[in-house]
DNA sequence: CAGTGGTCTAGACCACGTC
DNA sequence: ACGTGGTCTAGACCACTGC
């Protein structure tokens, strides 16, 4: 049988089914395909990457356990309508999860700062080194309430052309996410008494219960960003469904 | 090329891949295999379960993203020291996750009723019909601290011999770990105040925030249970970490 | 160097749901 | 009936790493 060596044309580390998921991640978290699109079909992702069905296979399937889409036998594949908060922890896109409530949704920057790193950025960003760092601090609105406090540090010295980006409007999540090619992540999430600044901000008593989810994402060259998303607690919850193979119900 | 028919040699809906996923992923929370066990390598499991090399591999990546396992070239694959709670959501072990702390574990079973399901018992397991169900209140004990406050339903109609099952002794979770061959499971994460009955057995004040976490398991046929877990949000951060091609790191 | 995992292929059969 | 996805195979090459 004939192998065509077509395989990992470049160098680079990232796997093609890693490729392939994060393409149609980005087009579905960037409503490019809004929910109820019909995705690609398997065959014609396999012409379009020149890869076998098992390939596409395998980012779709991800995809599905992620809560992004369904897949229906015959009919193709689906860009679900979110839920809340799902995505099992990998939104990236606040404004996809505000529409899903049929809400409006805003977004304001509140301070933008640039400036060596302190101890406290390089901790949260986990590095050693002396980098510049760029902190930015917003807030996502859902219709006339606030839904959550973002307090992000982006690492400059891996994405230095964020220093140009205008943050006033584009959200840096949906920024950084065309701008990263791909990236690993872990979360945190927290249960936390929400502080004065918080309270004041999230117009919330000081003791409100907030859901925090803490991301940090990094590529192989180093860290790229840590983003800290406080949410009042009776606003929201996170949902994530598992299946044995991939069917998320 | 010959095919060797093997294939799933009995008609249960059950993947393959999902079984060996599930087998190895109840021997490390049961226990059997502790944190630092290597597990065998692929060409073992080849052999076991008499397949091909790549659903084996789907099954242990999958165990790699959950954060169970990790896996290194030319040695094998290792049982993860569990990070306080890991494991992507979709840990069924409080003991695994106390020890992991380097402290003692102990469970309290506090309350055991069994009923006809109530209107509240049917929409927290998701069904319509009457059903008899168990209910069960537990604590998990770290240390001397109160840890983890558990209020589980179990439908008998699914699992009817959970009602004869000695729950002063062994935790529901690890018993129903044993029982249910394999389910989908919907999470909801949230974050609370305490109310009075929670303070109280957490050793809380009433306004203290808590990290809620609800799961609701079933299987081809049914809801199988529904457990809410509450944590001292100051106890604990859940974690899970995600990488585009299963290394977590 | 040799063994393990990471990824991919080019097929295959089956289940399911729409036609 | 037919097209799609779900799963699986029996190989393959490569990267990494421990010996």
């Amino acid at each position: 049988m004939g192998h065509s060596k077509v395989r990992k044309i470049s160098n680079r580390p990232v796997a093609l089914h890693a490729r392939i998921q994060h393409d149609v991640e980005s087009r579905i978290v960037s409503g490019q395909w809004p929910p109820g699109t019909r995705i690609p079909f398997e065959h014609e992702l396999t012409t379009e990457y020149q890869c076998s069905r098992m390939t596409v296979n395998k980012a779709l399937s991800e995809l599905v356990k992620k809560g992004l889409i369904e897949r229906r036998r015959k009919s193709g594949s689906y860009v679900r309508q979110p839920e809340v908060l799902s995505a099992v922890l990998d939104i990236h896109q606040l404004e996809r999860e505000v529409r899903a409530l049929g809400l409006d949704y805003s977004f304001r920057l509140l301070r933008r700062t640039e400036r060596q790193a302190t101890d406290e950025d390089r901790q949260r960003l986990v590095i050693d080194q002396h980098a510049s760092v760029l902190h930015l601090e917003s807030l996502h609105i859902a219709g006339q309430r606030p839904f959550c406090l973002e307090d992000r540090l982006i690492n400059l010295d891996e994405v230095p052309h964020a220093a140009q980006a205008d943050f006033s409007a584009i959200a840096p999540g949906s920024w950084l996410l065309e701008q990263v090619p791909w990236s690993a992540a872990e979360h945190r999430i927290n249960a936390v008494a929400a502080d004065r600044h918080a309270a004041d901000i999230l117009d919330l008593k000081e003791i409100a219960p907030c859901l925090v989810i803490a991301r940090r994402t990094w590529n192989a060259t180093g860290s790229v960003t840590q983003v800290r998303l406080t949410y009042p607690g009776d606003m929201h919850t996170l949902v994530a469904q598992f299946a044995p193979a991939g069917r998320g119900a």
